[in-house]
DNA sequence: AGGGTGATGACAGGAACTGACATCGCTCCT
DNA sequence: AGGAGCGATGTCAGTTCCTGTCATCACCCT
């Protein structure tokens, strides 16, 4: 296994999660990662800005899924009817992949460092979102506080979906959608007020 | 000025904001800053855990600020009122402090480890203030998304009031409670839906 | 005066990250 | 075929962040 194997960003994201759930991201060292993957703890840098980054490889995809539904929507749709279809399109993506973002979510949960990682990628997001509903027309304040909205509902409906108990007929596993759609009805009423 | 000067958290803050806002974060060394509070470079982190703690020294005072707001509104209040009632409280907590707060936001902007840093500590006030609200009987996914909600508000309100063009005329300056009204009342707007 | 206590200093060291330069494998051009 | 070019990787040295450990100092209490 000289240089020049290939998919060189895959095994380190493989080997990265494999070290960090067996012996948390704290004792866990870059060396050891690159070491691993079959790579130099160097060439580690050269694919990924820092330690943390490399649990958020597929942030970029996510990013464009957004951008794209909202952008995709009906023009005469309503901000948070375009921002629903986002996070439907979201909870498909994520739709056969639940045991793979459970333990992913379950090494950023256990680590600080990793949310704040976690927590500027859905302000970037937010961010995203945002200049889609501007590109729709949506001045500001608005688009903001839809962009925000819509992250709220994501991270709600997608900690409650990764967390739901875990049913012995597989059939009742609730999907992402579903909560998704009772996190944007809830948050709909309360911010309505009385 | 030997050991014992009193106030070293103070001193150390002040220097690091200084420093920060003189060189930038990053050609900002804790040795330094450690010096200009004329400390040494282990107190330091006997004070703040990292280099980027030590500007968000306040933020114990604004999660009291909230709970306490939340906690204190009329009992039948809807969870928006109790949270309303929070962010007024907050914007006159800045009130005086607005080029401090100023100065301060410089920073972080201009960096992403601090911006990573605020965005866990505003979580951590959504949090607070979902607990806050299931205190007052608020279930969940309600309570958490009415924490997000408020501090999306708060947000989008701090930063309007910070960037804010400067008037000539000093009582033209609005203040941030307007902001915090206007926000929220746009929030409801725009996740109301047609 | 002397002991206790808490804050600080001094020192050593690990790990994260960076810059500079060498090396390797592939591709393209002649 | 052979060499030039190029991108990915390896090697090495160095800085900074952060931690553990132990000594030292100022103050307080008796």
């Amino acid at each position: 296994m000289g240089r020049w194997e290939p998919n060189a960003r895959g095994r380190l994201e493989q080997a990265a999660l494999e070290l960090y759930v067996e012996r948390g991201y704290d004792e866990t060292t870059v060396a050891e990662i690159a070491k691993r993957a079959g790579l130099t703890e160097r060439t580690f840098f050269r694919h990924y800005a820092d330690k943390r980054e490399v649990l958020f490889g597929g942030a970029g995809v996510l990013h464009d899924l957004f951008v794209d539904a909202v952008a995709a929507a009906p023009a005469d749709a309503a901000p948070i009817d375009a921002i629903a279809a986002a996070l439907d399109a979201a909870a498909g993506m994520f739709q056969d992949r639940r045991e793979f973002a459970r333990r992913r979510q379950g090494v950023i949960t256990a680590n600080p460092e990793l949310q704040e990682r976690e927590l500027i990628k859905l302000a970037s997001l937010s961010a995203a979102i945002a200049g889609a509903l501007r590109l729709r027309g949506v001045a500001e304040p608005g688009a903001s506080l839809a962009g925000e909205a819509g992250i709220a509902v994501f991270k709600v409906a997608f900690d409650r979906w990764i967390n739901q108990p875990d049913q012995s007929d597989q059939a009742e596993q609730r999907d992402m959608a579903q909560f998704v759609r009772e996190s944007l009805a809830e948050l709909k009423v309360v911010t309505a007020g009385v």
